[in-house]
RNA sequence: GUGGACGUAGCUCAGCUGGUAGAGCACCCGGUUGUGGUCCGGGAUGUCGCGGGUUCGAGCCCCGUCGUUCACCCCA
């Protein structure tokens, strides 16, 4: 009886040779500009406590409601694998009483979340994310920092057909104030069933909706733009002016929705034009009262969560990236086995020099050997047998000239 | 979770109105004596996603299932 193949569970983005270099450059792109700016790295579990996030992200919400991965342990815990960062980072910053020292605490994290969506182009069920969050001051111009931040990680992997939307949600006083209207707006609507039950749970998913009646519909619903208190507005005000300083374009867009609760005053959206339907790279925005919430101190934070697998799929779209062959310094052909034992030892002290080496191992032809040596993406190929032994020289082959030259090996290290 | 399309060698795909599988690329070996990329010769590879059904016979038809993909939904 054949043993029936394994496939990796459904709707898991992996990344394997050669694509995972493309990966592994995205991801490091996108986080680069966050060390730049002086965060700190905080290393997280992927699961937590499941009330960590009904109370963080917010029980009505999509991704708690139905998108979470969620089991008994068996210390019968109820466990969540997370769905997004910034709920964690804030237990996080609790826990470790963060928010009890230097103001602000700036943190970037980088990692797998989990979602149990029906996968599709650009959404998985296992996906990466690098983020960073601000906690601790309510200052306009770290909101622009941390724009500019993710901006720069997105032009630094050389994408730009991708937009930045920008709104504010204000504070509690604004919101409430314009949930009434909405509310009120949205019951002169002739609605669904469906629709309207999602109405009355977040009124402002409406201003999401694809269907060109549901957006005809909402075309004259009043937006929370014209509600905001005047401390909201002066704050996103502020916030405008130094992205414009900072030459960073945005687009408005005070229909924007996002589908997290804890989203507060100036929020935004980076989306891409390429990707079809799962077009959203990053995102990102303030919360007021998640820190209180989780049980911490009353602090406001900022943050962002860029996708590492949309921003890879955006690149390759927009044929800024490619997979080029894989490219070492050497490659070392050694002939018999008093050979190997030198090359083993060689090979070691090269790569202690930070030099990429790799042996032809199997004992092959030197033909053979060759030719792994050329399909290798070798820079270079020495070949080691008696001669070089007695004589303790080299030929150094240049592979794309073809032209060699003899050097001891003890100075093959500054030929390389 | 709902709906559509798809699933044949590592990759891209072909396979006529059902008769038990092929191409290109890639891969491996060789073209003698210690040097690759071209060329020539040779070679390996698939339980045709999986399970069941119809049939004398199924990669081709039917059902189920798993997976991929696109849209809805949701969002990174």
């Amino acid at each position: 009886m054949a043993n029936k193949r394994i496939q990796a569970p459904k709707g898991v983005s992996e990344y394997v040779p050669p694509r995972s270099k493309l990966f592994e450059f995205v991801r490091e792109s996108l986080i680069a500009p966050a060390r730049l700016a002086g965060y700190q790295l905080m290393e997280l579990p992927v699961f937590e406590d499941t009330e960590l996030f009904s109370r963080g992200v917010g029980a009505s919400t999509d991704v708690v409601t139905k998108e979470m991965y969620t089991f008994t342990d068996r210390g019968d815990r109820s466990i969540t694998l997370r769905p997004e960062g910034t709920a964690g980072a804030m237990r996080a910053v609790i826990e470790h009483g963060l928010d009890r020292g230097r103001l602000p605490v700036k943190i970037w994290y980088s990692g797998a979340y989990f979602r149990a969506e029906r996968p599709q182009a650009g959404r998985y069920r296992q996906f990466y994310q690098v983020g960073i969050e601000a906690i601790g001051l309510d200052d306009p111009a770290i909101d622009a920092e941390v724009i500019a931040i993710a901006d720069a990680g997105f032009k630094s992997i050389g994408l730009r057909q991708y937009r930045l939307e920008i709104t504010s949600l204000g504070d509690a006083q604004s919101r409430a104030a314009h949930r009434n209207e909405l509310l009120n707006y949205i019951a002169t609507l002739d609605l669904d069933e469906a629709t309207a039950s999602r109405a009355l749970i977040n009124p402002l998913r409406l201003f999401d909706d694809k269907r060109e009646v549901i957006k005809n519909a909402m075309a004259q619903a009043p937006l929370l733009m014209d509600y905001l208190s005047v401390a909201s507005r002066q704050h996103f005000e502020k916030v405008k002016s130094y992205l414009d300083a900072l030459d960073i374009s945005y687009h408005l867009n005070p229909r924007m929705v996002r589908g997290l609760d804890y989203y507060t005053g100036t929020t935004f959206e980076f989306v891409h034009d390429l990707l079809g339907a799962q077009s959203g790279i990053g995102g990102g925005g303030r919360y007021d009262s998640l820190m209180a919430e989780l049980g911490g101190q009353e602090l406001s934070g900022i943050g962002f969560g860029l996708g590492v697998d949309r921003a890879l799929l955006a690149a390759e779209a927009e044929g800024v990236i490619a997979i080029d062959g894989f490219v070492s310094d050497l490659f070392i052909i050694p002939l018999g086995d008093s050979a190997m034992q030198i090359v083993l030892e060689l090979a070691t002290q090269l790569r202690g020099a930070g030099k990429i080496v790799e042996i032809a191992f199997g004992d092959r032809s030197l033909k053979t050997a060759m030719k792994a040596a050329d399909k290798s993406g070798a820079r270079n190929v020495v070949v080691v047998g008696d001669q070089e032994i007695a004589s303790q020289s080299v030929e150094l082959k240049n592979m794309s000239t073809g032209v060699s030259v003899s050097v001891t090996i003890e100075s093959l290290i500054n030929a390389l």
